[in-house]
DNA sequence: AAACGGCAAAC
DNA sequence: GTTTGCC
DNA sequence: GTTT
């Protein structure tokens, strides 16, 4: 999308050097130091109130001085009120929206409905990014108490005590640990089976050390004090004296390197000593009151409230007030306009601000506005990637020619604020988004009264209406409070909408949106609230359409529709006390709805029903790979036929999914624990279809899969390419061409002169690299880096994942985890890979480097994470050379990088999968909501961070169990 | 009929 | 921009 | 090749 990072990583390679390399610790990355000077020096400059110098050296360093200043005003909230607005930068914003040609904004016709109903469709998310964006670090003791109710708080849709128990049925509310379920990794004995996963967990968690732990905290306290400190720092680690010896770690001690608690504790937030964001208090306390509707006279009096509007009622999660024809539909602004039409906008006069809207939504909104011919004052266009931190330079205000004010913002103020101005004219109506939707909508301009932000004056006390709230006694009483009729047009009229919406687009299940910040999690600092009730689309002519839909889709007869709809049930469990949206039951059964999780909840059952875990969790024991396997024949044959198609398979054709499925089936059949004796049986194993049970039938019948014989296949190609293959670097497309080229061996390829740097590796090393590697070695080489981590800081968190941390009795390679409590600050994660990587080389640990983390300007500060892929030795005459990838990752993206780098990747892939089709994105940082596609499945939005930090979250926020690492093995 | 992971270096 | 390869 |  953007183009790339500039990295200053120069292209010499090191693998240029002679044989055996020995990895000269290439050149430090002297403009990332560089770059820490300046932003340092302008710092200083800004301090002492001169023009940083950072604003003559271009707009990148100029960015990156105005972040600094920022994050420093950010803690102390009364100056960032004065000065979120002077510091916004013109290249930044331009620039960004240069790369973004609007009719890359405009999304096909077909997007469009569902963009808008992304916009329309809001569900209030309480603040719950102000909680994710910083957080205390978890004392070990605390956060065992407490770590369950951290990620049920968080879990949306909001739920009560009594939801949430429903949602953690005992065996897996606890132990997410692994060195429990991997005993010995801790040293112990292994003794698995025995022990119940409760008691383990407790174990584990408070079993991390806490010299940590409060080693952190006091390092927290001071780190956060003062970027410039922490620039200082980072420079302090560029000159920290290399040391020289290298210790060869101890083979009887187990590592320390389980340290990294994949945990997470909410309630200590507050005294996150750190002293992040500092977002003014009235957020930090919690649970701010969500969905508040605004009552509608309150406090906009100055901008054009009519009369008539205040003591309607106002309902459930609309904050448009009612129309007293109990249509609930939206109110025309005035009579003489009320004719809709064309050209129905021509005397608007729309400001509509960019903050809290999603960018495609923006420019729909744009788009539609100048279609009905209404004029657009504000931004013209809101880019995909402009960074939230960056305060976007806004039009000024034209206070005589503007009518109306769109904003997603809650409150008077924080719009003044944005706008740069003292007042806003009274004759200015300001209202929220939905306003304009159903201007849009109808073609003609609504009431401004009935669409006032949702927290009108900051501290003005919020009536505490209940709406929004998760299905719970208390709701259940006040909803049923309201008049009938009011809950039928609000509620249940946005249900079914959304539903129907749902229906239309093919899935329940990805109708809900949130509201539509995007871009990466918490960046933004605003005082604002998220919790601004939404609003629905209501289209009177396709109403009763849709509810017949809708009737007919949930298969009930039109009479209990009715009933259901009278009773306010909801309409998919028909229970009473919330609606189908929240509905707890949602999302449906696992099991029904997702094959591929199948797979996995088919391997979680299998590991636990065997209970032979303890095996492979033990590094002395042969573990899964000698147990005796049920229906050998056929997973082998299966194989050999898979390895085929894997060979043969042309991009563009079907064949790269066959060859996943006969992965996933063959891994299947894998985890059974009987034989096979029938087709029939065979059809009834995830993943395997008429195809492969016939297969398996012929093979069952004949003791051979008869394709296997007719094959034409050139079984020299395939052996000679697949060990072309097995070379790191070189995939299908490659093998293939070498072997058009007429090559056959290893050596033929050793003479080509075009190999690139991974393929360079890749034969170096490649007879080492084929074997794999003890668990014992991992933990070795696991605490080396780990040493080798905490020299610099003595808080990093270390976790061995991959294979390792799956429990499989030997790995192919060593997958490492860094974190730092509390850190989420890019650079400063740079900082501990580059050490890492700049120690370990100059010890001649990491002999050579296949993939470098680059650091670049425009990520600067970011919370990104760092992945090194590099090839390490242990010292000693017979070490072997192995692959090791290691991740350093924001504090708030661990639990995401853990379950990715854990997998298996066809876990990870299931589960991206799912995110997918509930409208969300998975990725190793994390889980994003109101993720927009187009109809390729492309996102056209990031999407927002809604949850990262912990495995559990995750799994939470998907509504599926939580699986133990020994159990992604799918 | 339309899904099937996400990312980024390399091309 | 698309392809290739990686985790 | 399998599933919804
Ligand atoms: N196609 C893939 C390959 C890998 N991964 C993730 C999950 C893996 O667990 C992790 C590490 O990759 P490895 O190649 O190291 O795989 P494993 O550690 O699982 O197995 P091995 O024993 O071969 O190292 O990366 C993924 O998401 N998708
Ligand atoms: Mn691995």
């Amino acid at each position: 999308m953007s183009r790339p990072p500039k990295k200053f990583r120069p292209p010499v390679s090191i693998f240029d050097l002679p044989c055996p390399p020995t990895a000269a610790p290439p050149h430090d990355n002297k403009s990332f130091f560089t770059h820490l000077d300046s932003v340092q020096q302008s710092l200083e400059e800004e301090d002492e109130g001169k023009i940083p110098k950072a604003l003559e050296a271009g707009p990148e360093i100029l960015v990156e001085s105005l972040y600094k200043r920022r994050r420093r005003i950010q803690q102390d909230p009364e100056l960032e009120m004065q000065l979120s607005f002077t510091g916004s930068v013109e290249s930044t914003s331009s620039s960004h929206t240069g790369r973004h040609p609007p009719e890359q904004q405009k999304p096909p016709k077909n997007v469009r409905f569902n963009l808008e109903l992304n916009e329309v469709y809001e569900i209030p998310r309480s603040s719950k990014r102000r909680r994710h964006s910083s957080r205390a670090l978890t004392l070990p003791d605390a956060s065992t108490s407490t770590t369950t109710a951290t990620s049920r708080s968080r879990s949306p849709p909001p739920r009560t005590g009594e939801d949430e128990s429903e949602n953690y049925p005992p065996d897996t509310e606890e132990a997410d640990e692994d060195w429990d379920a991997i005993p010995h990794y801790r040293g112990l004995p292994a003794e698995p089976a025995s022990s119940s996963s409760s008691s383990n967990s407790s174990n584990g968690s408070t079993s991390t050390p806490p010299a940590l732990a409060v080693g952190g905290t006091n390092n927290r306290a001071r780190k956060s004090k003062e970027p410039i400190q922490s620039v200082a720092s980072k420079i302090g680690c560029r000159r920290k004296p290399t040391t020289t010896s290298f210790k060869i770690p101890s083979l009887q001690r187990s590592p320390s390197i389980v340290a990294l608690d994949d945990t997470s504790d909410d309630e200590l937030f507050l005294r996150d000593a750190r002293g992040t964001p500092a977002l003014p208090t009235s957020y930090r306390t919690d649970p701010p009151p969500r969905a508040r509707s605004a009552p509608a006279a309150t406090s906009l009096g100055s901008n054009r409230l009519s009369a008539g509007t205040s003591g309607r009622p106002l309902f459930a999660t609309s904050s448009r007030p009612l129309a007293e024809t109990s249509s609930g539909y939206p109110i025309p602004s005035t009579s003489k306009q009320s004719t809709p039409g064309p050209g129905r906008l021509a005397e608007l006069y729309i400001y509509v601000m960019p903050q809290n809207m999603d960018s495609v939504v923006f420019n729909l909104m744009r788009d539609r506005v100048q279609e009905l011919k209404g004029h657009w004052l504000g931004p013209k266009t809101k880019s995909l990637a402009t960074d939230p931190r960056a305060n976007t330079e806004l039009p000024a205000l034209d206070q005589e020619k503007t009518t109306h004010i769109v904003t997603s913002l809650t409150n008077i103020q924080a719009v003044k604020r944005h706008l740069n101005v003292e007042d806003i004219n009274p004759k200015i109506a300001v209202v929220n988004r939905e306003w304009l939707s159903d201007t849009i909508t109808y073609k003609r301009p609504m009431e401004p009264a009935s669409y006032t932000l949702s927290r009108p004056e900051i501290g003005a006390p919020l009536k505490p209406l209940q709406q929004d709230t998760p299905p719970s006694s208390q709701t259940h009483r006040s909803a049923e409070k309201q008049p009938a009729s009011a809950m039928m047009n609000n509620v249940h009229q946005l249900d079914f909408e959304v539903i129907m919406q749902g229906i239309q687009e093919g899935s329940l299940e990805d109708v809900e949106m949130s509201n539509t910040d995007e871009g990466e999690d918490e960046a933004k600092d605003d005082g604002e609230n998220k919790d601004e009730p939404h609003q629905e689309d209501i289209h009177p002519e396709s109403t009763a359409q849709r509810e017949a839909d809708l009737q007919r889709a949930l298969g009930v007869s039109p009479e209990a529709f009715d009933k259901l709809k009278r009773e306010n049930r909801c309409f998919k469990c028909q229970q009473v006390g919330h609606w189908m949206r929240r509905c707890p039951k949602r999302p449906l059964e696992i099991n029904q709805e997702d094959i591929l999780l199948q797979t996995i909840y088919a391997a979680r059952n299998e590991a636990k029903r065997r209970k032979t875990m303890h095996k492979c969790q033990s590094p002395h024991v042969a573990g899964m790979k000698d147990e005796p396997r049920y229906n050998k024949a056929i997973i082998d044959q299966l194989r050999v036929l898979m390895k085929h198609y894997d060979n043969i398979k042309h991009k563009g054709s079907n064949e790269n999914f066959k060859v996943i499925n006969y992965r996933r089936a063959i891994n299947a059949i894998q985890a059974l624990d009987y034989e096979l004796t029938s087709e029939e049986m065979a059809l009834k194993v995830p993943c395997v279809g008429k195809k492969i049970a016939k297969k398996i039938g012929e093979c069952i019948a004949l003791g051979r899969i008869k394709k296997l014989d007719h094959l034409n296949w050139d079984k020299d190609r395939l052996q000679v390419e697949t060990i072309f293959r097995s070379i790191y670097g070189v995939g299908a497309e490659k093998a293939t061409d070498w072997y058009d080229k007429g090559l056959r061996t290893l050596d033929d390829i050793r003479q080509l002169p075009d190999l690139n740097k991974n393929q360079i590796a890749g034969l170096r090393y490649y007879d080492d690299l084929q074997k794999r590697v003890t668990r014992a070695e991992v933990e070795q080489i696991a605490k080396v880096v780990e040493d080798i981590a905490k020299d610099l800081h003595p808080d990093i968190q270390c976790q061995v994942t991959g294979s390792y941390r799956r429990g499989q009795p030997d790995c192919g390679d060593i997958d490492i985890v860094v974190a730092r409590p509390e850190v989420d600050d890019g650079d400063e994660l740079f900082a501990i890979v580059e050490h890492i990587r700049r120690e370990l080389t100059s010890k001649r640990f990491l002999v050579d480097h296949l993939a470098e983390p680059g650091w670049s300007v425009e990520m600067a500060n970011q919370p990104r994470h760092f992945k090194y892929m590099g090839i390490c030795r242990l010292p000693g005459e017979n070490s072997l050379h192995r692959h090791i990838d290691i991740l350093v990752v924001p504090w708030k993206h661990l639990g995401a990088a853990l379950l990715y780098f854990t997998g298996n990747d066809i876990c990870n892939r299931s589960m991206r999968h799912l995110a997918r089709k509930r409208g969300l994105r998975l990725n190793d940082k994390g889980l994003y909501e109101n993720v927009i596609r187009d109809k390729h499945g492309k996102k056209i939005n990031e999407g927002q961070w809604v949850a990262g930090r912990t495995e559990r979250e995750i799994f939470d926020y998907l509504k599926i169990d939580y699986l133990e690492p020994f159990e992604r093995q799918c």
